[in-house]
RNA sequence: GCCGGAGUGGCGGAACUGGCAGACGCGCACGACUCAAAAUCGUGUACCCUCGGGUAUGUGGGUUCAAUUCCCACCUUCGGCACCA
């Protein structure tokens, strides 16, 4: 049987390449505007060409590939393209380390992962492939930032920013993770500098970001996103100081306006100097100069003790007319609201720990209901809850759902202050200090200031002869002649902007060059935006949710509201994957050496063995453990599907209730297979054609081969297959005398008086415990279900004789006698 | 500390709307085929048991005729945020 020279040997390398390259001169995988036909567009986010696909690109790509091609056989135009995410540091890393040029790394790797992705019997259209590093492509990328700029949500400011040390370059906010601070590519803790770099504004559309009712993205990234953007709901209230500044706070909690008794400032806020009086200055001074000498870990760990220094300054509480002092401390941020809090140590525990240790004082506003009263003098820790507002004037007694709302009320009165909103999420940082990227597309005049390159004169490419060890600086301005240019402007010498571009600028619009990846009149062709935008499904990994997530949602709505895109959301559902992990549960990685080579498995196995277990062995959106014996299962499911079509049948008397039986499981596993295909359901897809498999090969040797049913039965068993296994599927299609191809078949359609159960299993509980399963025909009334129940032998057994108190009849299902 | 997810056999995992817990697969055991092995095929496989049954979905409560599913508290674990005013 297993003899390889044998016609229906089941041979995976033979049959999966010369399909492939079949496919390939058909172009069967093209996707053109066709307006007869609903489009739909299936993205899945690009890699970056590292040079070899791991099996994590396969998990993500192979079965959304699957689903993409149901959904083509649906009868939808699917649009289902891949490219690279090509500009970047690794390609940086490995010129330094090897000596070759980045963009020769970059576009050898780019070549093998072509042919990996070949492999994987995807049905990719390749003409429509994007290269972000492409200079057709980084032209448009620069000229998105013009846009950004001519619109004002683009700036540069100097300001404090993150700095990795080891990629020598400032990173975004988002790009800098955990409780160490480090950097989300290398991992090396990050330090702070004072830079003058390009910020996106995308606190502009931080409300809009937080919008979600218009799209359906999946439920863990949408909480992950909302946490980012932390909007707080409150209000800035200005305090007059004795020097004659006024120092403005955003206080979340005005109800508590009355508690004030102290403010502070953070050590870098500008005020300081002014309000710190010539006794404190030099206790200020030093206090200030040790915070910033400090890591943001050092300062930001919670469990540190309180420090700060009174400035001897006063300020006026507006609506008290108390005077309290001003002192600063580094437990305040200058980055967040105005870099100024009032203290309130009663009801924040922050300011109790600072009033506490220094003795300063803690008077009660609030008392939430259900508390004896409170005493400043007694607390043991400040009191968040809220309730009736005391000790608070004329708001005295305000009760605690009005309380905030009427003390805004007041502020707006006396003209000190109005209701805010902050957000947590900070402006976009896209400078890179970097040699392999999209550059800044800006000039420097020294006439005319800082001015945008001409859109004509773009791309603005990026030289190849560089020198690219990593010094701190971008290595385009060390070039000795790349950065001098003209000013676009008045014609005079000028220098060009020498930082490139975060890649994540590459990647929030990739989507959109797939739609015309050539094309010269701009980002992309218009007409075939109108046809398959926006994208129907996104897939992808869920570490993006903070970066690239965010990021190309506030690409569409920026660009939304500069008139260039008629849409507000770029993708209306998104699914993640999980991780696939080790056989020892833990993540991937050489180190441990647990890593899973698709290549190999490729060999082995052959593409459509891959895929199936890929699809099979956990929820595709929680991810699990690889098994290196599991995907043998996979392996035989399918040899077992091969000589279901290949071997000889036994003959004999087809029965005709197994007949009826058999179509019945038939058309049953299809309603399943494409209700799980619509929501990502793929194990189960998988385990019920297994499930279907063992009852067909049962069937098989009773004699049911000889019949119509058979033919129908392969037919609908082999179109269910092919978006899985599109290799063997299109074999055993052709096998069959079926026409070329099976990729071009229609998604059989459920008969669902075939589907449909003549008899049910009814379920006979006694006090909840079963004890019998009767096999009743379908639409047995309640009553007669009630008597077949009570009649049975176990019922009577198991009720010893007492008298049912109560049956409740579950039609269809389930009898339940309670005794 | 705050926010969110997850805890089901030896293992990966099923269970659509509160209604048969453990589908499907791996592993294991036994059997068939074989000189033998591999492959393949078949049978069995949660736990306990006095063979009548009994107990089981992280733990403890609750709602219900009925809970893996709903509610409350807790434990473990994973992820995110964290002196964000």
């Amino acid at each position: 049987m297993a003899d390889p020279n044998d016609a229906n040997f089941y041979n995976p390398a033979d049959l999966e390449s010369r399909w492939q390259k079949k496919w390939d001169e058909d172009g069967l995988y093209h996707s053109d505007i066709d307006p007869k036909r609903p489009k739909y567009y299936a993205l899945t986010m690009l890699p970056y060409p590292s040079g070899d696909l791991h099996i994590g690109h396969w998990y993500a790509m192979m079965p959304p590939d699957a689903r993409a091609r149901y959904k083509r056989m649906q009868g939808f135009n699917v649009l289902f393209p891949m490219g690279f995410d090509s500009f970047g540091l690794p390609a940086e890393n490995a010129a330094i380390k090897r000596n070759i040029h980045p963009k020769t790394w970059t576009y050898a790797n780019i070549d093998k992962m072509r042919g990996q992705f070949r492999s994987m019997g995807a049905m990719f259209d390749w003409r429509r492939e994007a290269v972000s590093s492409d200079p057709e492509y980084y032209r448009w990328t620069q000229w998105f930032f013009l846009q950004f700029f001519k619109n004002n949500l683009a700036y540069r400011k100097m300001s404090p920013v993150d700095w990795c040390p080891n990629c020598n370059t400032t990173l975004a906010r988002e790009q800098v993770w955990g409780d160490d601070r480090h950097c989300e590519r290398c991992n090396t803790p990050v330090i702070k500098k004072n830079l003058e770099q390009w910020f996106f504004r995308t606190t502009q559309f931080a409300d809009e970001l937080l919008d979600y009712s218009k799209i359906d993205w999946a439920e863990r990234v949408r909480v992950l996103e909302t946490n980012w953007i932390g909007r707080s709901e409150g209000a800035l209230v200005r305090f007059k100081t004795e020097c004659g500044e006024e120092v403005e706070v955003f206080t979340t909690r005005p109800d508590t306006l009355w508690g004030v008794s102290f403010m502070v400032l953070a050590p870098e806020n500008p005020l300081v100097n002014k309000i710190a009086t010539a006794e404190q200055k030099q206790a200020v001074t030093e206090y200030v100069n040790q915070a910033l000498r400090q890591s943001d870990i050092q300062r930001e760990a919670t469990d540190k003790e309180k420090t700060g220094v009174f400035t001897g300054g006063y300020a006026i509480n507006p609506v008290s007319g108390e005077k309290v002092p001003v002192w600063i401390a580094d437990y305040v941020l200058m980055t967040y609201g105005t870099g100024a809090v009032m203290g309130v140590p009663a009801h924040d525990q922050r300011d109790f720990e600072f009033a506490r240790k220094f003795g300063l004082n803690i008077r009660v506003v609030i008392q939430p209901e259900g508390l004896d009263a409170l005493d400043g003098k007694d607390l043991t820790a400040a009191v968040p809850a809220y309730g009736v507002m005391v000790n608070s004037g004329n708001l005295t007694g305000t009760p605690a759902d009005e309380a905030k709302k009427a003390a805004i009320v007041f502020v707006e009165k006396l003209g000190v202050g109005k209701a805010s909103t902050n957000f947590r999420l900070r402006d976009w940082l896209i400078s890179r200090q970097r040699y392999w990227g999209a550059p800044i597309p800006m000039v420097y005049c020294p006439i005319c200031g800082t001015v945008p390159e001409d859109e004509a004169n773009l791309p603005i490419l990026l030289p190849d002869d560089v020198e690219w060890k990593p010094t701190g600086e971008s290595p385009l301005k060390l070039h000795p002649t790349w950065k001098d240019t003209t000013c676009p402007q008045c014609g005079a010498a000028a220098v060009r902007e020498t930082d490139t571009m975060d890649t994540f600028m590459c990647s929030s619009w990739y989507h959109l060059r797939y739609l015309s990846p050539h094309y010269a009149e701009g980002p992309f062709d218009p007409k075939e935006y109108a046809y398959w935008m926006p994208v129907d499904i996104y897939t992808g990994g869920i570490e993006h949710a903070n970066m690239h997530l965010i990021y190309t949602r506030f690409f569409h709505k920026a660009l939304h509201a500069i008139g260039i895109l008629p849409d507000t959301e770029p993708m209306i559902v998104l699914r993640n994957q999980g991780m696939v992990l080790g056989e020892d549960s833990e993540k991937m990685s050489k180190s441990r050496g647990n890593v899973v080579a698709p290549d190999k498995l490729v060999a082995q196995y052959g593409a459509d063995t891959v895929r199936a277990y890929l699809m099979f062995f956990a929820r595709w959106e929680q991810g699990g453990p690889w098994s290196s014996t599991g995907i043998e299962g996979s392996a035989r499911w399918m040899r077992r599907v091969w000589s279901l079509f290949t071997d000889p049948a036994s003959g004999g008397k087809p029965d005709p209730e197994m007949l009826q039986s058999i179509r019945r499981k038939l058309h049953q596993t299809l309603a399943g297979v494409t209700r799980d295909f619509e929501n990502l359901e793929f194990n189960t897809i998988i385990s019920a054609l297994m499930e279907l498999l063992n009852e067909l090969m049962r069937a098989k040797q009773a004699g049911v081969a000889y019949t119509p049913v058979w033919k129908e039965v392969l037919e609908i068993y082999a179109l269910m297959l092919a978006p899985i296994a599109p290799h063997m599927a299109e074999e055993l299609w052709q096998r069959m005398g079926k026409p070329y191809s099976i990729h071009q078949q229609h998604w059989p359609v459920v008969d669902q008086a075939a589907a449909a159960d003549d008899m049910i299993t009814l379920i006979v509980q006694v006090n909840g415990k079963l004890r019998d399963r009767i096999s009743i025909p379908v639409g047995t009334g309640d009553e007669d279900a009630r008597h077949i129940a009570l009649a049975s032998d176990a019922v009577q057994k198991a009720l010893e004789g007492k008298q049912p108190r109560q049956v409740i009849v579950v039609p269809g299902r389930l009898v339940n006698i309670v005794a």
